[in-house]
RNA sequence: GCCGAAGUGGCGGAACUGGUAGACGCGCUGGAUUCAAAAUCCAGUUCCCGCAAGGGAGUAGGGGUUCGAUUCCCCUCUUCGGUACCA
């Protein structure tokens, strides 16, 4: 540009560029992100540009990442993805004049810090400490715009003294179904004392009835127990997920196809003293407050079916006693007293009561003792033990397959009196509705196979005939043979039979849940301790608040216990305290610190309060929260149910937590695998080629994964090992130094290539398979590799073109040059060959600016509808425009600088104060669409005929529709397609098509 | 099995409310520059027929609604995610 141009501009238009002329700047050429982005990151850091405060005039937006778990292996490619969508969102929001918290931290308590220090003895504080500090590095590195003066640690004491905190909250509270909230507990103490417990409507697990003589007449430890069954944080004996290789107690959402989540180890049922969250408490507002918020349907559905809300009836039925072979009436069975005596069941389905053949209860069901006669007793003693052997894998694999035994007992129908023969059986489960069901083999589909197996009668109780195809969930038919509802339509049926029910006090409508109440104690080291201490007669006290945080302390003996206790067990003078009570050995699980960190980061440094009214009340809620959906059922019911909890206290100002959820896709890594005989050849491990292990039966061979960084064109169906590659596996694994490798072209064999035919190097095809980015498949990618390649901007950016933001994708290396190459064409706008600043203050052109419009309107656009990766291409359109237009006008590039600052902010920070900028381009106005700048003279109309584009013609913008009619049927092309048929119509689409039907 | 999401060139993907299918990028092909390479720049690139002009087909497959369908409806197939004796 000549030099010149420079000072032709006015003054008061844009007053600080007299300051920089462009003799004054002499840059490099070359666009060099790592200098740039190590310049500006330190200039952001000294100046604070990312620290928020909670005082503002402008409004809040509250942009929330799920915090990670510093593990081990660091942060690969795949983690950053969701940090990066919402590091441009807050940045975005930021320059659009909102005051944005975006904060970071660490959910730092957790098995595997722990399972690596029973390893290698190193200390989960320690490994946990350095673990954090390479995050902070490999987060740093993508320049993120965190706050990160409000960082959490959920395993800094200063930390969880609140989550303690909370903890007690719910210990301290029951759940009132009348009010729909918690309530404190002395409340109910009070209602005890005064009416006992039959008219108190709450959330529990007591079992029966006292009047208030009967409450003021218990001693203190019984009064404790029976508080204790209506608690929203209480201990109770109940079957839980036991895995014997972590030495813990699991929770349902830690548990997936039979095993362990974390390690994949067997778990099993069990019957344990642990503390639980009642969460079911909360099951009917979790679900009704999802239509509240923003949620991807998917995940929504997610949450709905892991709630499982089902309609029915609570049926209760007398029990007979089986009559003993060839005698008269003589009963085998002891009375039964209180609500023992009648057999209860849920069921959805209350109108097909005279179908039930039969009786099943769970295994473990309670009256299974008492009811089973002497002449069943064998059978159900072999069948329990048999139950007894079997792993949750063996009943999850075995779902066809029905078992059960007869107890000898029967159940009678009240309303016909018909016997029915109690069974139990493993596919009744003891925590789903009473763990008693009440079968019917006509109409639902385990029933029936049940009663074919062990031969017991099939009453048809609907007539489907009218509904060919219809299934047993569409609820259609006519009853028949069901006594009064004889005729009746099944949903007239259901309510028929609910209201007689009701009447003869033999059953109630009732709503189930298929949510549990959430196990809350692990017996691990590396958790939250609970606050709570045992008196001597073994009642739990809640430790007062003056003695909170109750520190972790520091053993060195972190190794499970033996049984079931915890390792804190064995620090004897940290649980047996002065006054001879007993601390609460077991910890906290790992949704107990990151139930309610985002409430944390609005007043991270209070020491007074989890945090201020003032800051919740300023930050209200996230408006943003991003992650990925693996924590649908897990994390997310958490901290909802907790955010329930504080609100119902008054704690909280909103009653969800998080406004609009962002679900990022995960990222993939390529697996490649070698195909490894199992039979050895003379004493030698041997490999094979893919393409020939396909002709092998799968039996023959085992596939050892190899380091991706060997393989050549990894990810495609053609990769493969060449002798250096092979030679670099034999040295990683000395183990198979000996090893042959065979491939088509020939043999490898301790350093020697024996060639089939006139090949020169070893061709060894592996199996490329797109899974898990792990350590143990050896396909981690490092993102600190690929920003010392390419700089964080371009890394950034190639994430989020690498597709939309929600799905999964593969990690591709390949493609990263085209963003690269489009951040040095951005550069190359602003300096000439010789590197000097060549940004003239001509006033740009019509074309120019509808160029830079057009790109706001779909930036802006786009950001709004979480589309990064168009934004990107947006991008590139533009800067392509611009760069064949020759543009270098800072009325242009000015905005355009603004508008990628928050996709690649090292670069824009360069370039702004390339402009002339003393300040952060972070901070400064996000660009405002003028749409006169688009408005256009003339439109490209596509002609169709018969809906088939035949030609493309610019007509005048203010052509009426008319006038584009007449136009249209004019044109030379037109008249080739309709000459000699008949016009049917013309469709005008004013701005957007013109189609001509002809026959 | 049930629930949910998706299926578009050689590849990643675009087309937001039914209106030019394949934007943008990778890769590939040709050319310029260079002693040469890298880098850069220019042109081309859905498939089929054709030198071309042009024509035909085409968004997993089949059917439908519509002047017009990647988009809406029905059926089938495939992939991914969730969940699973839930009464």
């Amino acid at each position: 540009m000549v030099s010149g141009e420079w000072f032709s501009f006015t003054i008061h238009h844009l007053p600080f560029t007299i300051l920089h002329s462009p003799f004054a700047i002499k840059k490099e050429m070359d666009y060099k992100p790592r200098e740039i982005e190590k310049k500006w990151k330190q200039w952001w850091n000294e100046n604070q540009v990312y620290k928020v405060s909670n005082k503002s005039d402008k409004p809040k937006f509250y942009v929330l990442d799920m915090f990670p778990y510093p593990s081990g292996s660091g942060l690969h490619v795949g983690h950053p993805l969701g940090y990066i969508a919402s590091d441009i969102y807050s940045r975005y929001k930021r320059m659009s004049g909102f005051n944005v918290l975006h904060p970071m931290g660490y959910d730092a308590f957790g098995l595997p810090a722990e399972q690596y220090a029973i390893q290698t003895g190193v200390h989960p504080a320690k490994s946990t400490a350095e673990n954090i500090d390479r995050y902070r590095a490999q987060l740093d590195n993508l320049g993120f715009s965190f706050d990160w003066s409000r960082e959490v640690q959920t395993c800094d004491p200063q930390y969880y003294k609140w989550t303690q905190w909370i903890f007690l909250q719910l210990f301290n509270h029951w759940y009132n179904n009348e009010s729909d909230k918690a309530t404190p507990i002395e409340d109910l103490v009070g209602i005890f004392e005064t009416k006992g417990n039959e008219q108190v409507n709450a959330a529990n697990s007591q079992d029966g009835i006292f009047t208030a003589d009967e409450w003021n007449a218990m001693d203190a430890k019984s009064k404790s127990d029976v508080l204790m069954n209506y608690r929203l944080a209480y201990r109770k004996t109940t079957f839980v997920w036991w895995c014997e290789e972590l030495g813990t107690v699991l929770a349902n959402d830690e548990v997936k196809d039979g095993v362990s989540d974390r390690g994949g180890f067997p778990v099993e049922r069990k019957p344990m003293l642990q503390w639980s969250l009642r969460i079911t408490a909360y099951a009917e507002r979790l679900l009704n407050d999802l239509q509240e918020v923003d949620f991807s349907d998917a995940m929504k559905k997610m949450q709905g079916n892991w709630i499982g809300r089902s309609e029915g009836a609570q049926l209760f039925f007398n029990l007979s006693p089986a009559l003993p072979k060839g005698e008269g009436d003589g009963t085998s069975l002891p009375p039964l007293e209180g609500a023992g005596e009648r057999l209860e069941v849920f069921t959805t389905r209350p109108d097909t009561i005279f179908g039930a053949t039969f009786m099943v209860l769970a295994p473990e069901h309670d009256l299974v003792k008492e009811i089973t006669t002497p002449d069943q007793q064998k059978e159900i003693n072999e069948y329990l033990s048999f139950v007894n052997t079997r792993s949750e894998r063996d009943r999850i694999s075995e779902t066809k397959e029905v078992s059960g035994a007869f107890t000898g007992a029967y159940a009678i129908n009240s309303f016909n009196g018909a016997k029915i023969p109690i069974w139990i059986a493993e596919y009744v489960l003891k925590d789903y509705g009473t763990g008693a069901i009440m079968a019917v083999p006509a109409d639902d589909e385990r029933d029936r196979r049940f009663a074919e197996k062990f031969d017991i009668e099939i009453i048809e109780i609907i007539d489907k005939s009218m509904h060919p195809g219809a299934s047993i969930e569409d609820k259609k038919g006519k009853m028949i043979n069901s006594d009064f509802m004889n005729g009746m339509e099944v949903l007239d049926a259901i309510e028929a039979i609910l209201q007689k029910t009701e009447e003869m006090g033999i059953g109630k409508r009732q709503v189930n849940f298929r949510l549990r109440d959430a196990i809350y104690s692990r017996q691990r080291y590396w958790g939250e301790p609970f606050p709570i201490v045992y008196d001597e007669s073994g009642i739990a006290h809640a430790l007062p608040i003056e003695e909170l945080p109750l520190e972790l302390p520091k053993s060195e003996d972190f190794k499970p216990a033996s049984g079931n206790e915890s390792p804190l067990a064995r620090v004897k003078d940290w649980v047996n305290l002065p006054n001879g009570w007993k601390r609460e050995t077991d910890t906290m699980p790992g949704f107990a610190g990151s139930s309610w960190y985002f409430l944390r980061y609005m007043d991270a440094d209070n020491d007074q309060e989890f945090a201020s009214q003032e800051a919740l009340n300023y930050w209200q809620d996230v408006d943003l929260y991003v992650g990925g959906t693996e924590h649908a059922v897990g994390h997310l019911m958490y901290s909802r149910f907790w955010h329930k909890f504080l609100y119902d206290k008054g704690l909280v100002p909103k009653k969800e937590p998080y406004k609009k959820l962002l679900n990022q896709g995960m990222i993939q890594g390529v697996i490649e695998s070698m195909y490894l005989l199992k039979k050895k050849i003379n004493g030698d491990s041997k490999f094979v080629c893919a393409k020939l292990a396909k002709q092998m039966g799968i039996t023959d061979y085992v596939q050892i994964p190899v380091l991706i960084d060997y393989v050549v064109n990894y990810g495609s169906p053609e990769s493969y090992l060449n002798t250096a590659a092979v030679k670099k596996f034999m040295e990683w694994r000395p183990e198979y130094a000996d090893a042959i490798f065979e491939c088509s072209k020939g043999t490898f064999h301790k350093g020697v290539f024996t060639p089939k035919g006139d090949a020169t190097e070893s061709h060894l095809f592996t199996f490329s398979e797109v899974g898990k980015m792990s350590k143990s498949k050896f396909n981690v990618i490092n993102p600190d590799d690929v920003v010392e390649q390419y700089g964080a901007d371009t890394f950034r950016m190639y994430e989020m073109f690498l597709g939309p933001i929600e799905q999964a994708k593969p990690w591709d290396t390949k493609g990263i040059d085209g963003v690269s190459k489009f951040l040095r064409k951005l550069w190359s706008m602003f300096f000439d060959a010789n590197g000097h600043f060549t940004v003239s203050d001509e006033t740009p052109t019509k074309g120019e600016m509808k160029t830079l419009h057009t790109c706001i309107k779909k930036i802006k656009e786009d950001i709004e509808r979480f589309s990064f990766n168009t934004c990107v291409s947006g991008f590139m359109i533009c800067v392509n425009e611009l760069r064949s237009q020759n543009c270098n006008k800072r009325a242009v590039l000015e905005p355009l600088v603004k508008l990628i600052a928050p996709f690649a902010p090292h670069l824009a920070e360069d370039l702004w104060h390339s402009l002339g900028h003393d300040s952060t381009v972070c901070l400064a106005d996000f660009p405002v669409l003028d749409e006169s700048f688009l408005v256009e003279d003339s439109i490209p109309y596509p002609i169709s005929i018969n809906g088939t584009k035949r030609d493309l013609i610019e007509f005048p913008a203010n052509a009426t529709k008319d006038e584009l009619k007449k136009m249209a049927l004019e044109l030379e092309s037109v008249q080739k397609w309709i000459d000699g048929k008949t016009i049917r119509k013309v469709i005008v689409v004013p701005k957007r098509i013109i189609n001509i039907v002809v026959v």
